[in-house]
DNA sequence: ATACTTGCAAATCGTTTGCAATACC
DNA sequence: GGTATTGCAAACGATTTGCAAGTAT
């Protein structure tokens, strides 16, 4: 299952965000930026532990959380919040929203363009908008 | 500080959500919904503990967690989820949007008309749209 | 009287942290 | 060699739960 190139671009990637490209990292980003899924993956902390496990990843869970952590920070992965109480973390750093299935959890991108806000209310004096984040919560049907 | 009609019509909202009017569950629907900047409030339940045991109402944090979540299930308040391991519980449950200031923490009513979704993607097959959260994130100036 | 609520303390869940052992440059 | 990273286990904060005592109808 492993391809001829390995780890293609990933080490400067890594390099690039100012974080040593250690095993675990290196085997975190393959299964985030190039597994099963990607470009566009939302993954729960324990999900990708259980992944990185499955395929004979011995890491532990506080590394699973440094590194999702440290990815965001250095604006690889982004959080979502839409649960109380469970992180989640997307691939796609770019614009974009999201549908979110309340029965099983799952988290789906909506592409860029095709949710539009009519217009953006001016945000109060003494702050500027960082970031505007749209859920579309979905009720599952039988 | 305490009006002349202190339950207004508190006891009927209670019973008609099916819930027994308690002497705590009617103090916490007065702070919640005739207190101070009411009707619009965003709490968390430490926030809304404080504030009861400062107006001298004896609750425990775990009565407060059930209360709140006994009054979202029935629709008298509306869960906003806008940080991982926070939930803030809002008074207002019409359709609207928020303001979320980063810094503090703080919540904010966006009013319903001013934020128009332009075109809001079908849902995926199988499923129906439930709520669309809008967050627009702040980050406040110095 | 009966069923529902409360408070307390203990339990649980997701996440973070301290620190000794280990891997990277 | 020196610093960054890992794993483990303990610590944490928010929230939930079990159960005995109290309260509403």
């Amino acid at each position: 299952m492993s391809g001829t190139r390995p780890y293609s671009g990933l080490i400067e990637r890594l390099k690039n965000a100012g974080l040593r490209p250690t095993r675990q990292r290196l085997a975190l980003s393959r299964l985030l930026f190039e597994g099963e899924g990607a470009p566009d993956r939302h993954v729960t902390a324990e999900q990708l532990h259980g992944e990185a496990l499955g395929n004979g990843i011995r890491v532990s869970l506080a590394t699973i959380y440094n590194t999702l952590n440290q990815f965001t920070r250095a604006g690889l992965l982004r959080e979502v919040v839409v649960e109380p109480g469970r992180s989640y973390f997307d691939t796609n750093v770019d614009d974009h929203h999201h549908f979110f299935f309340e029965g099983s959890g799952r988290l789906m991108d909506i592409p860029g363009e095709s949710v539009q806000l009519q217009q953006v209310p001016a945000a109060p004096a003494g702050a500027k908008v960082r970031r505007v984040d749209v859920i579309i919560r979905l009720e599952e049907e039988e």
